[in-house]
DNA sequence: GTTATAATTAGAATTATTCTAATTATTGAT
DNA sequence: ATCAATAATTAGAATAATTCTAATTATAAC
């Protein structure tokens, strides 16, 4: 319920935003802050849920509004699964999904670098990749 | 032009929708051969032009209808990438795709049994993994 | 052939997301 | 502080991929 950022959280969203000379907002602000506060992969739907806690007139397109600011930034990433709605997370570390068939939930697998060298090596010659997903289905025993 | 099904291909099919208690009809038919015939991973909109240059009354409908029912008899595999509309493409064997940037074209890359087996290898105990997607985002030199 | 069931079809409905146009907030001069 | 310019937010309309509905057509079993 208490979505204030911390300082340094809140120094590394005005950094991100000015180099791209959007300002920080208390709309973006709370995106934030709810993305990092719980990493359990939000929807926008959630996200404006858990926002509207604090913010309770901000509306759902300014959730996608400031889900694009802070994507475009590099401050979260955006997960899609098949044809599910957008996820949101604020893993900027190399890293895998799981999701669980049976809870839904969704897992990062942080990747080590000699695990994403690997990974590389499936790329033939002539191949420049400058990102990848990887999203593993199953059971978590 | 020419949509006819190889004798093994309609057999596969026939088979594969027999299996699960499905009637091989013209559309299912012309659908899985313009899957086989260009190994592009056409969206939905792409196979409806494709199979109409054979059997014009077909609707977007019932491309969807033998689309599921494919993708159901594990006859093609559905892909989708980021929110854009899902493709489709009949490459059973374990592979990653590579999506080119520049010129939207989608590539499959063949993966080894060792390469899979170390994909294995970034799941922890208790994580059971039932399939995986695997897309990398580049250009193509 | 009749009847039951399955498949196809056109068009409506749904859902996530984006767009539009109006309002509000912030900035940076005066 | 006032003003003007610009940016951000907002509600609601629009869009696009896909799914659903209800009617029609095709197939299979008797
Ligand atoms: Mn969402
Ligand atoms: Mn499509
Ligand atoms: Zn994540
Ligand atoms: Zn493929």
């Amino acid at each position: 319920m208490n979505f204030k950022l911390k300082a340094s959280d809140k120094e590394k969203l005005d950094k991100a935003l000015a180099k791209k000379g959007l300002r920080t907002t208390k709309q973006r602000s709370f995106v934030y802050s709810v993305i990092l506060g719980k990493r359990d992969h939000p929807t926008a739907d959630e996200i404006l849920l858990r926002v509207r806690n604090s913010l309770p007139s901000i509306s759902l397109a300014t959730v996608y509004n400031c889900l694009e600011s802070l994507v475009e930034c590099a401050l979260v990433r955006q997960v899609n699964m098949d044809r599910s709605p957008s996820r949101f997370c604020p893993n900027l570390s190399p890293h895998a999904h799981f999701k669980c068939t049976k809870s839904g939930k969704i897992v990062d697998l942080s990747l080590k670098e000699s695990q994403i060298k690997l990974l590389k090596k499936i790329l033939p010659k002539g191949f420049v990749s400058s990102n990848f997903d990887l999203t593993f289905n199953g059971t978590l025993r």
